[in-house]
DNA sequence: ACAAAAGTGTTACTCATACACCCATGC
DNA sequence: GCATGGGTGTATGAGTAACACTTTTGT
């Protein structure tokens, strides 16, 4: 660097992971507990360090603190924050993400804890605003795009995915116009087989076309 | 700050300050003359200092570099950029923002120029790829929000409203559909005064109700 | 045979699109 | 009276929303 004293201010990441799991919609929290924050959660996150980028940093923090295997999440950068004060122990300014993944590759670990996003507490930092926004940036991307893929298994019924749907949107939804649109969308295909939930009747399998990111036409 | 060998980074702000003037969409670029980039442009800029979040940092840079009265502009945040080499002089790593100005409030100043986004040459450092995804934003966000209160004058006529919808999305669009549209989506309202441009039939003037983004409907 | 989830079509309504002529004014 | 931009309505097609019953399977 040329001027040592330009270099102030700390550069972190924070995730918002969210998962579904038990027809829950849930995001992973940490434990924090510092002179600020007495026993209190928070979103996993960390430095960025000088040689990765923001989201270097968030993939090696997720799997560091969460556990999370990075090949199997949908990643993407929700927000900066940069108040002042956003941090008691000095000035750090913050590269949030949004991250997604199936509740079956989740690894568990100690003083990480999947919290069902209705009954998230009051957590420390500004982390309660990162969540607010990451909610609604879900919220409306899942309407025309197919990041769905991020968080529901490689193969899985339509039922389920409804379920997702209705989950992160809030609000039921009609069976007939979910699958047409879904159908018409061109976003899924059918695997072949088919998978019986208990003694009922077996449901088709089906599986995204892509896993990037596609937007809907319009 | 605790821990001296945490700060390595420089942090910045770049913006991306749209206008519209004589029927064309127009960004606002200063010269960039550097070892490393030879009498290029580039997007205005610099330093987020210790006692300022990144949006007030954008303010003052665009108040200094670009003449630009802050009271005036739409802004909001766009991106944060951390590439390792994206300014070849150290680690920088820049929080973007998309800002609006109506073209009679821009102050000229030296070595700053408004360019057609048509016409915009290659730039330093990833100032394309800001450039390349503000206008995406831009064009995304005309669709369902008020912000074009942003480039327009306070008042104005309906057909310079359109002319700024069909520049930025780049398509023209039916007169009687637009006006439809507008009046029923009820942001704007008529001034009640009339003008006439040269020496044809005077046009209602109209202005927006609010000057704070408001999402349309859905 | 029954319990439970899977699967399937039609109608009504709302919204977006396409399209052409008269109006008001200054010169 | 003419040139110019301002202003207006209707018809069609597309997409969304509402709605209920039959099918398949395991026990």
């Amino acid at each position: 660097m040329k001027n040592k004293n330009l270099q102030f201010a700390v550069l972190a990441t924070d995730v918002v992971l969210f998962t579904y799991q038990n027809g829950k919609l849930k995001v992973c929290l940490i434990n924090v507990d510092n002179d600020y924050f007495k026993n209190m959660k928070g979103l996993p996150g960390g430095l960025i360090l000088p040689n990765e980028t923001a989201e270097d940093s968030v993939k090696r923090h997720m799997k560091d603190k969460a556990g999370i295997a990075i090949k199997e999440t949908y990643i993407e950068q929700l927000y900066s924050f940069s108040k002042i004060k956003r941090d008691p122990r000095g000035r750090v300014v913050s590269v949030a993400y949004l991250a997604l993944i199936p509740s079956e590759k989740i690894n568990y670990k100690d003083g990480v804890e999947w919290v069902e996003v209705k009954k998230i507490p009051k957590l420390a930092y500004d982390h309660d605003e990162i969540v607010k926004i990451a909610i609604e940036r879900l919220k409306s991307k899942i309407r025309y795009t197919n990041i769905a893929y991020g968080i529901l298994p490689r193969s899985f019924r339509l039922t389920e995915m409804q379920n997702v749907y209705e989950t992160i949107l809030g609000k039921k939804l009609d069976k007939r116009n979910f699958r047409k649109k879904i159908f018409e969308s061109g976003l899924i295909e059918e695997t072949g087989k088919k998978e019986s939930e208990g003694a009922y009747r077996p449901a088709m399998l089906y599986r995204f076309k892509n896993r990037e990111v596609v937007f809907m036409d319009r």
